[in-house]
DNA sequence: TCTGGGGTCCTAGGACCC
DNA sequence: TCTGGGGTCCTAGGACCC
């Protein structure tokens, strides 16, 4: 709890007025902390979320007794096994903390009205003006940790800030279970001796561009001339500026809670244990995960009109391609039908492919038009997928699988017509 | 260090249209 | 006819986030 200054006059001029207080709240070690209410031994130990020690993949989420050791999120998992032998390693539950996003989602809404979840562990909450109700902002902030705490099992960390940025990276700074408040007319004093890494945006390619030219922390990017950062770095470069200063998008104002838009595309992907160049097993593949992104589409009454694959290869090396279709669909077997003329004309013949991903977009409001025949065969592989898609609500997953019907039937027919295909009904 | 899966946003070139 | 400019859509790739 600390980093509160006070506010000089002439920065307070800035705000033009009315000084918003946005909380952010990010959730402590989030998929770990679940795994550890569902398994108590857990705690306390060093936890590597994401898979087993000898897979393919990377760590999901570190416990803090796992990050002693230098692992944490993105590190391929047999590296966080060389680093720590002794770590438990557990693969995650995205239902469980689907879960407890909600949980999260409703203690927050509880508290206030205006809540903004940007992930699955972290919200932005819009408190200005609640001092009435709530007291001065650190106090609001405990009582709502607490309340997070007994309703959830989870700790938090809560940045309170005049912008969401400086908000975001309070809660950062607060981790774990703290609390920060940076007091308005703080910022520049709070931000400047912080690494640029630490301006969300700035990744591995922006903070090496930056040290190329000589910046290293906040403070001295917020000394640059803006002028110089836009002609250097574009577009990105000006909001670099703004954010070296602590400023959202929109300046001090950003306040608008977003709405909800719902997704703008839909995929899945998936990486082999092995690399293959085996055609059935490629395009078994492809089927299921058309299967999953239609299964989402029709949850989310969407129709895409934009088909995409991806493939990468042994060395890495990675491409995308799409189409649009003439009618927006959300059929597994359009969607596989789509990919699967991607991958004949984009796949270097017997290369040994690594990964294979599927992704939907460009919603549209209906499908188009049709002939009889055609709208006939739409309607009836409808009701066929609806069937599917409550099967799989009652039995799981597995319950229901079109793929095997799919894979290699596809040759002999015309990609004209693919709702023509056979299906296996689910029984 | 042999590198997941699900997303968003930005850039840039070409097609096409007026 | 040697050749403008703006808008929009489509596609590919890449940076970045959790």
């Amino acid at each position: 709890m600390s980093g509160t200054h006070r506010a000089a006059p002439a920065i307070l001029d800035c705000y033009a007025g009315k000084v918003h207080t946005f909380f952010h709240v990010d959730m402590d070690a989030f998929f770990v902390s679940v795994e550890e209410l569902y398994d108590p031994s857990l705690v306390g130990r060093p936890v590597v979320v994401g898979g087993r020690a000898d897979e393919r993949g990377v760590v999901a989420a570190a416990s803090y007794a796992a990050r002693k050791f230098g692992v944490h999120s993105a590190l391929p998992l047999r590296t966080a096994y060389q680093l720590c032998p002794q770590a438990i390693f557990v693969d995650g539950h995205p239902e469980r903390y689907r879960e407890y996003s909600h949980k999260i989602h409703e203690v927050l809404q509880g508290f206030s009205p205006l809540v903004e979840m940007a992930s699955i562990d972290e919200a932005y909450l819009d408190m200005t003006g609640t001092e009435r109700l709530y007291g001065p902002p650190l106090k609001a902030a405990h009582l709502l940790h607490e309340r997070m705490k007994a309703a959830t099992g989870l700790n938090c960390s809560i940045g309170i800030g005049a912008s969401r940025l400086v908000a975001k990276i309070s809660s950062d700074q607060a981790k774990p279970n703290g609390v920060l408040w940076i007091v308005a007319g703080g910022e520049a004093a709070f931000l400047a001796p912080l690494d640029v890494r630490k301006v969300p945006g700035v990744g591995k390619v922006m903070e090496k561009n930056l040290h190329a030219v000589g910046i290293r922390k906040v403070g001295e990017l917020a000394r640059l001339d803006e002028a110089f950062l836009e002609q250097r770095f574009g577009k990105w470069g000006l909001a670099l500026a703004g954010k070296s200063r602590g400023l959202d998008a929109g300046g001090w104002f950003d306040g608008e809670m977003g709405a909800d838009e719902g997704p703008k595309s839909i995929s899945h992907e998936h990486t082999f244990d092995e690399d293959t160049a085996d055609l059935e097993r490629i395009e078994s593949t492809l089927a299921r995960l058309s299967e999953m992104v239609g299964r989402r589409l029709r949850e989310h009454k969407l129709k895409a009109r934009t088909l995409q694959l991806k493939l990468r290869y042994t060395d890495f090396t990675t491409i995308t391609r799409a189409r649009s279709v003439p009618r927006a669909t959300d059929l597994d077997t359009e969607i596989f039908a789509g990919v699967r003329q991607l991958f004949e004309h984009n796949w270097k013949a017997g290369a040994t492919v690594r990964l294979l991903g599927v992704q939907a977009a460009g919603w549209a409001e209906g499908g188009g038009q049709m002939d009889l025949l055609g709208e006939a065969q739409h309607e009836k592989w409808q009701r066929t997928l609806a069937a599917a898609d409550r099967m799989r609500d009652k039995f799981g997953e597995s319950a229901v699988s079109l793929a095997s019907s799919l894979r290699g039937k596809f040759k002999e027919r015309t990609h004209e017509n693919p709702a023509s295909l056979p299906g296996k009904k689910p029984s």
